[in-house]
RNA sequence: UGCCUCAUGGUGUAACGGUAGCACAGCAGACUCUGGAUCUGCUUGUUUAGGUUCGAAUCCUAAUGAGGCAACCA
């Protein structure tokens, strides 16, 4: 009954999370804003992967009204830098999310994280342990076996704030001591085992500077900051479900000591929840692999049109629609799925079909020879940009005696079904006439040099005057105007979906060696004039975004973004692509 | 063999004790100046075994399978 008054329980699909987060609205326990966080690590470029957490935390938030944070989880300086903490900004701020003046760092906190830290030990709940990590193994046990104390488990609370302070004055070094929150060493789970909540690091911060030597950890920093910030909701991926009980312990720490957020009047307990991380077929998505082909020199850089970094993503074409209508139809469960890549790809065309505009290139040129067409015919015919949206007017291309198309649209033995050249076959050269095969020229290697033929003088524009139909329409670009251009044909990385399936191979050993053809094709003009960035459809090929890095003006270079649906290659060729 | 989590067509995701639905992929057809798009139709599913119930994908138990946890990473 008043289930059904809730505006957000009236919504057809509630994921987990959405169900969730709506509980805790309705008993208002949000003080009546939901907030949320996107905590990336600046350790690396963000991936789909990323995207997915980026829609569901901002999404999330966007849905109830709420906020969303960006906190960079800074709290190991030796893998972090500035520059990723810019690219992850870029990246979000493309695909359309904004944190308004919600952004933090987990180093502004390590002042506050010091002195909670200092009460825990005060209270007994934290002491200065030196084991070496070797021999920490030792005494931690295993899972199914329970751990030994640390001979330093017990010493005074004295004591330890004194050790604690020298730590932090720089008296020691790396990994000679640390602080262990002192819980429980018998756990079933091993995060209970006094983990470690501040560690010796004598390396300066990318954000802090050299004002720290010890810096917290994840299970530490995080519960704080999401404290400190007034999150209501923090979602993260499975692999921290683990980790729940330890976030719940420092969060009923902080609550003992006053420290958690009110907001009107309502005392704000962060609570942690955890969804699948994305997996895709046909590519990689841990940081480290990504790394290793940006070191290793597999792809150009992380911004590689193949990669499926956010920035490889936009280079290569994608739009940041695309990405969240992608974002929108995987869902949000716990089951560690693998999604199939031609979901996004079907996302990125759906959008691209509806927005780019159309050209004309050839990427394989034959020349056709029109016949009964007189030396230096020239006209122009007229075609529009996009048939999708008539408001994306037309444009006028040259035409002559003289075409390329592409050399697969010709079959001197036709397959069945063809409806492209063929001698004898009447086809379409769209937007300008009809036209009829008669003969061809071969090289002395029997490869076809020129196809001949004859067009229809009465058609004009593409359409026969008797009314007459042809099966196949055709792209063509005119010899004598054709414009050269460098295109590069991406496709994806990986020969196989799932590159990291098989224990026995390396994922290197699946790597496509095709992921990146270059080809020159041969396009109307209208394409010399292609700004960086820009996506067209080149007909019935692809879609293909001119790239923000190599191309220069007048002369853009493409990438490829994704294919047309081809049912006759599905049909003619099997399988592949 | 400790603890935690998960299991629905090829893939992903709904159904919250009452007709297993949607999307992608695939197949077939219609239409088409892109073999694209659009439209229509079709194939394919509740891991197994018990139990509770008038009724179970849903609740309980067990089995099986998959994943996570034993960094001074996040």
């Amino acid at each position: 009954m008043s289930d059904e008054n809730t505006a957000a329980e009236s919504d057809t699909s509630r994921h987990f999370l959405k169900q969730w987060i709506a509980e805790d609205v309705a008993a208002g326990r949000t003080g009546g804003q939901v907030v949320t966080r996107f905590p990336p690590e600046p350790n690396g470029y963000i991936h789909i992967g990323h995207a997915k957490a980026i829609c569901i935390d901002f999404g999330m938030a966007r849905e109830f009204g709420g906020q969303c944070n960006l906190r960079m989880d800074d709290t190991n300086p030796s893998k972090e830098s500035d520059e990723y903490a810019e690219s992850i900004k870029r990246d979000i701020r493309w695909l359309g999310f904004d944190w308004g003046d919600g952004f933090y760092s987990a180093a502004n906190l390590f002042d506050r994280m010091c002195e909670i830290a200092e009460n825990l030990i005060r209270g007994g709940h934290a002491y200065v342990c030196g084991l070496t990590q070797e021999e920490w193994k030792a005494y931690r046990g295993v899972p199914t076996v329970p751990g030994r104390e640390s001979p330093t488990r017990n010493r005074s609370p004295e004591e330890n704030l004194a050790l604690f302070r020298r730590m932090r004055a720089g008296e020691f070094p790396d990994g000679s001591l640390c602080l262990r929150a002192k819980i429980d060493m018998a756990s079933p789970n091993i995060h209970f085992r006094d983990p470690v909540l501040y560690r010796i690091l004598h390396v300066p911060h990318y954000h802090a500077g050299d004002t720290w030597c010890v810096y917290p950890m994840y299970d530490f920093a995080h519960p704080i900051e999401d404290a400190f910030e007034g999150v209501t909701h923090s979602m993260c991926t499975l692999e921290f479900e683990v980790h729940r009980p330890l976030y719940d312990w420092v969060i009923d720490r902080m609550d003992e000591m006053g420290l958690l957020t009110v907001r009107n009047g309502v005392k704000i307990r962060p609570q942690q929840r955890e969804f699948a991380r994305l997996n895709l077929t046909y590519t990689v998505m841990s940081k480290r692999k990504l790394l290793q082909l940006v070191e290793e020199k597999r792809v150009t850089g992380w911004d590689d049109p193949r990669m499926p970094t956010i920035c490889g993503l936009r280079r290569r074409g994608y739009t940041p629609e695309a990405i969240r209508d992608f974002c929108e139809r995987i869902g949000v469960s716990k089951f560690e799925s693998e999604t199939d890549v031609a979901l996004l790809e079907y996302c990125v065309r759906d959008d691209l079909n509806r927005r780019a505009v159309r050209r004309m290139a050839v990427l394989d040129p034959v020349k056709v020879v029109i016949d009964n067409l007189p030396e230096g015919h020239a006209a122009m015919v007229e075609v529009a940009n996009n048939p999708e949206d008539p408001s994306a007017g037309t444009r006028k291309i040259p035409f002559s005696r003289e075409v390329y198309i592409e050399r697969d649209d010709f079959m001197e033995v036709p397959a069945k079904k063809f409806f492209r050249v063929t001698p004898g076959q009447e086809v379409r050269l769209r937007a300008a006439c009809l036209f009829t095969c008669t003969h061809v020229v071969k090289d002395a290697a029997g490869t076809v040099t020129e196809i001949h033929g004859t067009c229809d003088p009465d058609s004009t524009g593409g359409n026969a005057a008797d009314g007459r139909k042809v099966k196949g329409t055709l792209h063509w670009v005119s010899v004598a105007h054709a414009v050269p251009l460098e295109v590069r044909l991406v496709d994806r990385l990986f020969t196989v979906p799932d590159p990291m399936g098989d224990p026995q191979r390396d994922f290197l050993s699946f790597l496509n060696p095709d992921s990146c053809r270059t080809v020159t094709a041969y396009a109307e003009p209208a394409l010399r004039d292609a700004e960086p960035g820009e996506r067209f459809q080149f007909e019935r090929l692809g879609y293909f975004c001119a790239d923000t890095r190599d191309s220069r003006p007048g002369a853009p270079v493409f990438n490829r973004t994704v294919t047309l649906k081809d049912s006759w290659a599905r049909q003619a060729a099997g399988p592949k692509r």
